[in-house]
DNA sequence: CTGAAAGCGCTTACAG
DNA sequence: CTGAAAGCGCTTACAG
């Protein structure tokens, strides 16, 4: 593996030559040299070492993308499919403009610091919540550019990119109503933990304020993680003497489980059971009645924190934005109108 | 941010001596010493820089995760949810083995063979299948441990895990053939140009073949992609006038097309028509009926292939080794007896 | 057990 | 337009 040495003892110009042609000083070498350089790393596919050069720049075109660990798991959020997805456009967009990407998942911020450090990353961005706490330290302890993707803190310098989480909420909601439904619950993982799942709750109270009506707080349910628990739910909700005749739940998988629990115990979507999910991932193509759900646009998400962190990164006064995407309902087959 | 140096100077000893408690080379730093610059680390959270220790070494720790770009589509494969979980596993094993992971999709090979170099890259795992003629020629260049997820060459020296895919087909349709079926159709992408595919094709007819049964090209549905192309066979099923009774599909998304489709159509499943996936992912157990599929264990996927990179990286003997991996049938809701 | 020197592959001022 | 020297933050022989 030739170095920049050995080019340069070919080439019979001195190492420092070799590197203007690299970097492109175009007027630090005439255009003969250049191509009888360039002709030589050709020749040994010569490649420049990152390595050395982060050395010296302090700079190494290293993105790390953050995924967090928590949430009595230790298993790599990338296996959520939005994570992945959105990881996957991340990755794309950087490739384009030749930074490199590294996966880190963390539990606590001293890791994050550590890796940072080592490696002279350029810039951070974290995908998937990690408990505030630990967004927090991160936010004010990151010394590299830093973009946080589905949180936001008012009282903190940060750049995120966030959904308008509160108008999903309210729109699907409003839908229903619009669609004669007056019965309608709630069903999210952690309605007062999170932010994201409370802004959305939040839209579903007003939604519902708006047509003067209250919730019923047993159709609000708590603490209801992905399939499984929406299963878990539609069990509940078929045992009721009074059911709700219409479901929002703040993740496409929960409403899936929904419907499928629902169907399973005799009643039929959306003829006794109106569903409307959030995200409209694969899950809501796949189940049958087809999902109505409130779309996100996750390559613009992903595209957001990319613009974002290469701003942060070519102007330092940059380190303070708040970008909202807009969501939007795609109706399918699991509303009726009453 | 403090260097070997300074941690040298507050201690009052040589940076090699630092060095040397850095690297634990208990031998060659008295206890007493050895105490005092830990401490001076730790009150300077003094982290050894990689890139320079890595400049030296010649090895990084790092492993690069390959995903290819190819299929009419510049889209990382990491959309994928059966790549995302792979990745996310991977990137557990190797983080618990104090490897850092950069992911890197790629077209050519020469674009990894830079980062490889640039890097000092430990070692590789190729996630999905590439073009036979691209991971052919990237094995072949390859200068760090290379693992490939899901093709073997028999005639190359490398390091492989892949499923028994032959069996997965054959279960699967012996499965069918015991519960009474007879006219069985298959649906895939690409039965010809993937190896993976093939071997399932292979499987299928083995089973058919032991019941003195023939293949019927009718039901035999090759480029059908994901689920929209499942969706495409089912409506092709309906307009036949002799439908085959049961179906095995190569990936669970495309069985998901088939029931949905079918479904639509006014079949219902498994009373007209049972079938049958691959992989036991996700859309096996949204869909309705739950499906009937030949399952991978994707986490030991991600730990033979660690394994293997490790064993490669510490014994430069260790390069060529074919780790089949075994299926097994899981049965649901989509396959009724005849 | 401890240290001084050389060097990994580059870039950055500084001269010419 | 071109080059010689110093240095980025470490480790590796080599001495003591």
């Amino acid at each position: 593996m030739s170095t920049i040495k050995d080019i340069a003892a070919e080439a019979g110009v001195s190492v420092m030559t070799v590197s203007n042609v690299i970097n492109n000083n175009h007027s630090r070498v005439s255009p003969g040299t250049e191509k009888r350089v360039r002709e030589i790393m050709a020749k040994h596919n010569y490649v420049p070492s990152m390595v050395a050069r982060s050395l010296i720049s302090k700079s190494s075109r290293i993105i790390a993308v953050l995924l967090p660990i928590w949430y009595a798991s230790s298993a790599s959020m990338l296996r959520d499919p939005y994570a992945g997805q959105l990881v996957g456009h991340i990755e794309e967009l950087l490739r384009e403009k030749e930074y490199y990407v590294m996966v880190c998942s963390f539990e606590q911020v001293s890791q994050v610091l550590k890796i940072q450090q080592t490696w002279h990353i350029d810039g951070m961005i974290q995908i998937m919540p990690h408990e505030d706490a630990v967004t927090r330290e991160l936010i004010q302890q990151s010394r590299t550019p830093l973009v946080i993707c589905d949180r936001h803190f008012d009282d903190l310098q940060m750049l995120s990119v966030c959904l308008d989480d509160h108008k999903g909420g309210y729109l699907a909601t409003k839908y229903l109503l619009e669609q004669g439904h007056r019965d309608i619950g709630f069903a999210a993982p952690a309605v007062f933990e999170s932010a994201v799942i409370h802004a959305r709750y939040m839209g579903y109270l007003d939604a519902l304020h708006e047509y003067a009506l209250k919730e019923n707080s047993d159709w609000v349910f708590n603490g209801t993680i992905h399939q499984e628990g929406g299963e878990e739910v539609a069990r509940r909700i078929c045992s009721m003497q009074k059911r709700p005749t219409a479901m929002l739940a703040t993740e496409d998988l929960i409403a899936c489980g929904i419907i499928k629990g629902c169907q399973e115990c005799g009643l039929s979507i959306p003829q006794d059971l109106s569903v409307i999910g959030f995200d409209d991932s694969m899950p809501s193509r796949l189940i049958t009645p087809a999902l109505t759900t409130v779309a996100q646009d996750v390559h613009a998400k992903a595209k957001t924190a990319v613009d974002m962190l290469m701003h942060a990164i070519s102007d330092p006064d940059f380190r303070n934005q708040h970008t909202v995407l807009d969501v939007s309902l795609v109706t399918r087959q699991s509303v009726r109108p009453l």
